[in-house]
RNA sequence: UGGGCCGUCGCCAAGCGGUAAGGCACCAGGUUUUGAUCCUGGCAUCCGGAGGUUCGAAUCCUCCCGGCCCAGCCA
């Protein structure tokens, strides 16, 4: 842990932090994460809880939780849990928890504030009409025609508008600020629009809701940030959001840095095309193992420190950039390579039976839950006469480099006996169904005092002592490296991405598994219990595959 | 094309005028009762390109090339 905290190398925001620090600005720095609850959190997300939870961390400073709700037609409250849930396992607490709507009297106030500075001003014309007003990108807009009431009927208007009197959409208030700017942010931007829509902490108490812009300059403000990190999308925003602060004289003035969103290859991380995988059915819902939202992430086996690992890793600059998934995939293996329980499975069973070894025999052979952590303990394996070893561990026609099993070859069942395959048995298609073998009873424990070497080692488990179990191998939800950047993304979901297995046969102490614990089902992968999972039904989910050079060697041919 | 931002190894990323860190990936070898782990070694004379300033530049200046973002009463 105390290592995994001074890994993170340093950025350009902590340079920033850090000289502001030494230059005295600040005495102490306040970051705060500002998800809208309108969806789960992502990986994206967990790039920015890192950095803020992150850099309060590391300077002691302090960091809130903030829902972004003003626009309750899109926020639902289950969203909120779910966020709160997120945060909390991914290891962050909270200053303190707050919510836009918390300001919304104060924003009010600070409306009628501009407008009476004659900063703001109420626009009766449509939605349409504005937008042709605004210009375009190469061309200035033109002055609203309601854009110099007096102060007096903006204030009037404004009242009213919140008193309920119109039509959602027939007013707004707009800020007075240049409608030839450069920056199209700076056209006069909406600041209120009327919306008759039930709000889930304010109830009905208003019918105008502030926009982004002008909540989220103040809210930060409110709440003594001294750092807004943010996404570069909002960089053109920053004039406006220091106008706001500005023009309203807000008791700080924050300082908004934007840095590059996480892109993650063969992914999708964006929160409306995440919902359109969930409502389409394209996966069993925000929380499954193949999304990358913290909740699929989480179910999937990935754990909190492997996250924070992985933020640490990848950086934060301003360059678009787009990780391999393979930095992910790391982060997880290393953390359980050094905290998983290996146990033996079999995911595609074939039976093998040891003709020379006595009927009705079991013995218990001691395994190791760590090779390299005697400290972790052992525990015993029942070993019999009639056991299943992996399908892919047999080969009948094997190449020279082909270390398993193979009539005539001798390998080692892990922690057991040599064996050596002696007979194959077929059905009528040809298939094998099950393998004769031998063994040598002086190898007991996977060692011959004779010191002959095998070249393989193989997983093995006792037919009648095996505990059934489905298995869930998870793949790349997408089979397209950018599949966000496609004109349909959907037709590159990756057919593959979930295969189950059932009837796969685990050793025993597999029945009394529970979510929190992490295994490695050696050589073969990690795995972790499926929250659906039942002592009747038992069900795995794959977090990850180990390392396979034998079957890259394999593609190479 | 108006404005903003970005360009260092296949993918990330340090570097902030003194002569290219690190991680992932990849390659070669060693250890190993997981073809896992672990260990050792290799992997940019070069920093989008071209000029210029300087004893000295990835770092400063100029121009050019390439990429991303912005025209919601979304955030």
């Amino acid at each position: 842990m105390a290592i995994e905290e001074n890994t993170a190398p340093s950025n350009f925001i902590q340079n920033i932090i850090q000289e502001d620090l030494d230059k005295g600005k600040h005495s102490a720095i306040y970051t705060r994460f500002p998800p809208e609850p309108n969806g789960y959190l992502h990986i994206g997300h967990a790039k920015s809880i890192c950095l803020n939870f992150g850099m309060a961390k590391k300077f002691g400073g302090k960091c809130n939780l903030r829902f972004d709700d003003t626009n309750p037609d899109k926020e639902e409250i289950e969203y909120m849990h779910s966020i709160e849930e997120d945060v909390r396992w991914l290891g962050f607490e909270w200053n303190e928890l707050r919510h836009a709507s918390d300001y919304f009297n104060h924003l009010y106030m600070y409306a009628v504030k501009l407008i009476m500075q004659g900063n703001a001003y109420v626009d009766g014309l449509t939605a349409h009409e504005i937008r042709e007003h605004r210009g375009t990108l190469t061309e200035p807009g033109k002055n609203s025609p309601f854009r110099d009431r007096s102060v007096e009927e903006n204030l009037g208007l404004f009242q009213r508008m919140k008193e309920g009197e119109f039509e959602d959409g027939q007013y707004v208030l707009r800020a007075k600020i240049d409608m030839a700017s450069p920056n199209i942010n700076m056209r006069d931007p909406t600041l209120y629009r009327i919306k008759r829509t039930h709000h889930h902490r304010t109830g009905d108490d208003w019918v105008i809701y502030p926009m982004y812009d002008f909540t989220h300059a103040l809210s930060d403000a409110l709440e003594g940030i001294t750092h807004s990190l943010c996404t570069l999308e909002f960089e053109d925003h920053r004039p406006l959001y220091d106008w706001v602060i500005e023009s309203v004289g807000a008791p700080c003035h924050p300082q908004q840095i934007e840095f590059a969103r996480l892109e993650l290859q063969y992914t999708i991380t964006s929160k409306r095309k995440l919902h359109q995988l969930v409502d389409e059915g394209h996966v069993r819902g925000w929380d499954d193992p193949r999304m990358t939202t913290i909740s699929g992430i989480r179910r999937r086996g990935y754990t909190p420190a492997s996250i924070r690992d992985f933020c640490d890793r990848i950086g934060i600059t301003k360059k678009g950039s787009s990780i391999e998934m393979g930095v992910l995939e790391n982060c997880i293996r290393e953390d359980l390579n050094e905290h998983a329980l290996r146990v033996m499975g079999v995911i595609n069973p074939l039976k093998i039976t040891i003709e020379n070894y006595p009927d009705g025999q079991v013995e218990e052979m001691e395994a190791q839950n760590h090779p390299q952590k005697p400290e972790m303990g052992t525990r015993t394996v029942p070993f019999s006469k009639t056991l299943y070893i992996e399908r892919d561990d047999f080969m009948e026609d094997a190449p020279k480099k082909f270390f398993r099993l193979s009539v005539g070859r001798e390998v080692r069942l892990r922690y057991a006996y040599y064996i050596t395959c002696t007979d194959v048995v077929k059905n009528e298609q040809g298939e094998v169904i099950e393998l004769i073998c031998s063994y040598d009873p002086t190898t007991k424990g996977g060692s011959s005092p004779d010191g002959r070497k095998v070249k393989g080692t193989i997983h093995w488990v006792s037919a009648e002592h095996a505990v059934n179990a489905q298995v869930n191998l998870y793949d790349r939800l997408f089979t397209h490296p950018n599949p966000g950047s496609t004109e349909n993304y959907i037709e590159h979901l990756n057919p593959e991405s979930l295969i189950e297995v059932s009837n796969c046969k685990l050793e025993p102490c597999l029945s009394s598994a529970d979510l929190s614990k992490h295994y490695q089902f050696e050589r073969t992968g990690y795995f972790v219990l499926d929250k659906d999972s039942s002592s009747e039904a038992l069900i795995f989910n794959r977090t990850s595959t180990l390392r396979d050079t034998w079957a890259k060697i394999d593609e190479q041919k």
